[in-house]
DNA sequence: AATCTATTGTTATTATTCTAACAATTTATA
DNA sequence: TATAAATTGTTAGAATAATAACAATAGATT
């Protein structure tokens, strides 16, 4: 039995349904149409009733979508019904500012650890999480089946960092280093990239600032 | 005359490109044809041929691209060739993290105040840029010509404060708030969505579990 | 129980994006 | 200076994604 491959495109789009569904439930909602949807979202019901098809129908015609069972499959589907163990490689400004936000373990995702280089940092702790230095890395990844890396150090480290990791049985990598990590097939690799994020702010600033100035020429 | 509308997914590739060339000239190289680029950044050639004369003709047959000249036109285009005066609203844990990087203002992006609710941050400074207090807010956008402001608040304040720094006069909000902002179609909005992120890697983990059971199967 | 209404799942159509192909043009070579 | 090689800009074609349309079906109404 083959699985349909899933765009990828669709599954940029699930954690939006994922969290606007989330919120309907806490607002005691308990069903929706496509419709309804469409017009929270900003997205046609369409692509609403396609993109969900994709993995079942989860609807009933002439009644719509039941708000709970869809959040539930969602976050199923998206492996939120699993605990993920993370670390921190990198406990500067950045990975401090992650180890700090509780909201990730709520979803699932445990931070286990934290690393870094830095001597100054041993033992210190971060929201109860302390901070060990690069020698425990291997033990650790290995006792603690630590799935997700979280890459939050200078650029020109985190290629060979990344690598060390994956040797040591990471097999998925959020990396924030400004870099593109040449990794094996099977490890999986999501990026934020902050400045390119900046970078297209940028771009629509300036070209809507050339726009007005063609408006006031006419 | 017209502009051509350039698409989405051109602008997405850019700052990538940017990136990338920037790399090639710190290393000295002068020219580069699509192909060795293609290779590089594994992209098709013709891709980055196509991308590029959406802006013009920045390259001559038989030759290539020179390096420099791309990279400067490229950064032209994303507007870094200007500076954009940004502030960065909520003072936690992302926020100061944003304010300690340095890297910004190299790209033109200068971090002129941060803001806060919690006078118990008041006076203290980030990278010697002082916290202020929100009754400040006003008058300083207008002083400093804010174009960019980051929100970096719980989510919950997120959208009443992005509509208060569009009153005042900010035309672009870099969110990083769990939440969609509805402002006027003329403010730019960029979000920053960690966790949704992080929960597409979890997808693809799960998918990828999924799929080596599937394997062993057969 | 029959009919009407709402709304999905699914197929068809349109739009967008990506890749391939190649003529035009420049540089390098003989 | 003529010819060959390299490589772009641009057009054509293929693939992917989004929207529209509608038949099928469940629930509501009479
Ligand atoms: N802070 C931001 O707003 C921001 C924005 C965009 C991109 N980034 C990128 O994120 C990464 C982290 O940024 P930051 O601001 O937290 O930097 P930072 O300098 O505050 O922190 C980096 C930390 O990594 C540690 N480190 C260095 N080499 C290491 C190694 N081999 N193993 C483990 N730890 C190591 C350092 O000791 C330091 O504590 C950088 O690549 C940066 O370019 C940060
Ligand atoms: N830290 C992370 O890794 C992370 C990850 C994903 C999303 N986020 C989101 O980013 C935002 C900030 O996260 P954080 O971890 O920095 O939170 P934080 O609690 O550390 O900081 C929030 C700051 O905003 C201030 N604040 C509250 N209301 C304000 C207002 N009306 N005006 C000005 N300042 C106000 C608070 O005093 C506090 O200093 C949140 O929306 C959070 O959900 C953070």
């Amino acid at each position: 039995m083959e699985e349909k491959e899933i765009s990828k495109a669709v599954i940029k789009r699930l954690p939006r349904y994922y969290r606007y569904l989330g919120e309907l439930m806490e607002s005691g909602v308990e069903r929706i149409s496509s419709n309804e949807l469409s017009s929270k979202m900003k997205v046609t019901a369409s692509q609403i009733r396609q993109d969900l098809n994709n993995f079942g129908g989860f609807g009933q015609q002439g009644y719509g979508y039941n708000v709970k069972h869809l959040y539930t499959e969602i976050g199923k589907i998206l492996g939120l019904d699993k605990n993920h163990n993370v670390i921190i490689v990198g406990a500067g400004n950045l990975g401090q500012a992650i180890a700090n936000y509780g909201a990730f373990e709520k979803r699932g995702f445990i931070i286990k650890g934290i690393f870094d280089v830095n001597p100054r940092l041993q033992g210190v702790t971060v929201r109860g999480i302390e901070i060990r230095m690069i020698d425990e890395l291997e033990q650790f990844i290995k006792d603690n089946n630590v799935q997700i890396a979280a890459l939050t150090i200078p650029k020109t480290k985190a290629a060979e960092m990344a690598e060390l990791l994956v040797k040591y049985g990471v097999k998925a990598i959020w990396n924030f280093a400004h870099t593109d990590l040449n990794l094996p097939d099977d490890i999986l690799i999501e990026n934020v990239h902050l400045s390119e994020s900046l970078m297209r702010l940028s771009y629509n600033i300036t070209r809507y600032e050339k726009e007005r100035l063609n408006e006031n020429d006419n």
